[in-house]
RNA sequence: GGGGAUGUGGUGUAGAGGCCUAACAUGCGACCCUGUCAAGGUCGAGACCGCGGGUUCGAAUCCCGUCAUCCCCGCCA
């Protein structure tokens, strides 16, 4: 037997028992003939006494033991005196007096320091990922990360859901990301591929009648990488049978309000959750995604400045553009300096130029970079408009909706970080609903779904599919949570003629869609049930329950912005005879 | 594919054309020390400053290129 305890065990009503314990050198305290060792293996940490006037080679292979090695410690645990005992630690009334002690496995001096929160270069944690996991920020990641979907397992199994699992290798489709492949070795020159979502397998399994199910799925997707994107990742993959989209957003919601509490009671979430259009969220956020913990809303000036003399200001609206602001409070004393940091942010995300206008907190003169260019009644309607105060300053762009919008959501967000807006302990959920069915692709020239092809449009809009296809919407929804989108979801069509008419809007070919979707249309034709499904994202709601700017901290082993594995060395050449078998020559 | 940031002993930082034979902290090694809990004290070893080229009398420092990592845009049904 290795060890009868663990580290995070043993209190005071243990005291003179006599047990084992196993674990890592955590924090060393050398007295000479007294040496405390801070024992820890993953359930905390126990104080071990060494003392020489007790046993002399117990005390010997103590003072050689250093940081990371894995002893193994027999003695007796014994109360602390009242003035040795560490609040701080659990097993802090406590201590183990050695009786005898083994090295299981000396270490080296590690390369990361294990005992405190370090500050490395993330390669070098990435390479030796295993020492950064044993660091208390990893371990209570991942035990977070594994509280939240043991939560969602036994909450949707009360909720009469099923888990079920789905093939890895699966069918390349043509619709969205790139795929990742994989050859068959079996049949020559063709390739199954990994899963961007179980997307038609779980509505294959509504049309098979388990009318509740899910799956904790990873999914891959071959693009490109961000601090809240990898290219596998983990979705709570939901479907249900005859349900609309409010028996989906319900059971969503009621999940995650009961989640919060329970896996993180130091967040709140606020019930019901916000629900918000798409098109005004865009209009009021700047954004399909946006953080609702805090203002600073968008403000449009159209009506205002339309018929300006200031021809940046006019012009913009009579071309079809946007004049928008946000009204940003306290820092109506920002230097140029300070100024022009903010004109750069603007720049960079396709502005041409910021404007802005600033009102003294002491009542002083207004500064602004275009009070000359309009009139004192504009400039007043304009401040009255974004209820500026004094302190505030006004920042407003004046271009195409497109650009307006993106460099307003980047102001934003860069103001609620700078100011401290958004308080870390509320999770604001909210519904954004009525998405656009269908996306112009002005590169290839036709249609794209908005969401995927399988997605119902509004009973409402399904006319507009022959004459208007653009201002079509869809039955699709999307959570979204402090800035991130963190589910997405949609009614689902179940009808064949309603399924391939999509196709056609598509531009896909009667003869592809049988080719790629044959099964889907033709499983449409034996008694498919409506149906309705969403997947939230596991990584980004962990990564935001564990407070961490990027979804690598709540993963135990990322890949890098250009999808390597550092520790491993993945992806790597193969030998020449797996090529050959896989029928794969390179060039 | 594009824009930006970073790269200095094991680790984290300092350094802004000569004061750098590269400093500080921590870790590491040796010694001292019986109540610490980031223990303390003394002494010591350890980096040719990511890599390549250039400017200069002189480069960690300036310039060009390159590699790696990160952030963002594109991309992500």
């Amino acid at each position: 037997m290795y060890r009868t305890h663990t580290c995070g065990e043993l209190r005071a009503h243990h005291d003179s028992q006599s047990v084992i314990l196993a674990g890592w050198v955590h924090r060393r305290r050398d007295h000479g003939p007294l040496i405390f060792v801070d024992l820890r293996d993953r359930y905390g940490l126990t104080q071990v006494v060494f003392d020489a006037a007790n046993d002399a080679s117990v005390h010997a292979i103590a003072s050689e033991a250093r940081s990371e090695f894995v002893l193994q410690v027999t003695g007796n645990v014994r109360k602390r005196p009242a003035e040795a005992i560490n609040p701080e630690l659990g097993t802090g009334e406590i201590e183990l007096v050695a009786t005898a002690v083994s090295v299981l496995n000396p270490a080296k001096q590690t390369p990361l320091m294990i005992n405190r929160d370090g500050n490395e270069e993330e390669p070098l944690r990435l390479k030796y990922r295993y020492l950064d996991l044993r660091r208390e920020r990893m371990q209570r990641n991942l035990i977070l990360r594994h509280r939240f979907v043991k939560f969602i397992r036994d909450f949707l199994d009360k909720e009469n859901f099923i888990e079920i699992e789905t093939p890895i290798l699966t069918k390349s489709t043509p619709e969205g990301a790139r795929d990742y492949l994989v050859p068959s070795r079996v049949h020559d020159g063709e390739f199954f591929a990994l899963p961007q979502s179980p997307q038609q397998m779980k509505q294959l399994l509504m049309v098979a009648g388990y009318d509740r199910y899910f799956q904790i799925a990873r999914c891959f997707r071959d693009e490109d990488l961000r601090a809240d994107r990898q290219p596998e990742f983990t979705q709570l993959d939901m479907e249900m049978a005859f349900v609309e989209m409010e028996d989906v957003l319900d059971v969503v919601e009621r999940l995650f309000t009961a989640m919060v509490p329970a896996v993180i009671p130091h967040k709140r979430t606020i019930s019901p959750f916000m629900r918000l259009t798409y098109a005004e969220a865009l209009e009021r956020f700047g954004s399909d995604k946006p953080d609702l913990r805090y203002g600073l809303e968008l403000i449009k000036l159209n009506d205002i400045v339309a018929n300006s003399a200031f021809t940046v200001l006019s012009s913009a609206v009579a071309s079809g553009g946007q004049v928008k602001g946000i009204c940003v409070p306290s820092i109506a004393n920002y230097s140029r300096k300070q100024i022009d940091e903010i004109t750069d942010i603007a720049r960079q995300n396709g502005a041409k130029g910021l404007m802005w206008a600033a009102v003294p907190a002491d009542g002083g003169e207004l500064r602004s970079s275009f009070a000359k260019q309009v009139s004192t009644d504009e400039m007043q309607a304009i401040l009255a408009a974004m209820n500026a105060q004094p302190g505030d300053m006004v920042l407003i762009v004046a271009d195409t909706t497109k650009v307006v919008t993106a460099v307003l959501d980047k102001l934003r967000r860069e103001f609620a970080n700078r100011l401290n807006l958004a308080d870390p302990n509320l999770m604001a959920f909210a519904w954004v609903i009525d998405f656009p069915l269908l996306e112009w692709d002005a590169e290839d020239n036709r249609w794209n779904a908005a969401h995927h092809p399988f997605t119902a449009p509004l009973d409402s809009d399904v006319a507009l599919m022959d004459t208007d296809p653009g201002n079509v919407r869809a039955k699709a929804y999307d959570l979204v949570l402090n800035g991130y989108e963190v589910a997405s979801g949609s009614v689902r069509i179940h009808r064949r003629e309603v399924q391939q008419k999509l196709f056609d809007l598509l531009g896909i070919s009667r003869e592809t869609s049988l080719a790629q979707f044959g099964h889907m249309l033709e499983a449409f034709e034996f008694g498919a049930p409506p149906h309705a499904g969403i997947a939230p994202g596991i990584d980004r709601i962990a990564m935001i329950l564990a407070d961490e700017a990027t979804i690598r901290e709540v993963v135990a082993f990322p890949k890098t912005q250009q999808a390597q594995d550092l520790m491993m060395g993945a992806p790597s050449p193969v030998d020449e005879k797996q090529l050959r078998d896989l029928h794969i020559k390179l060039r």
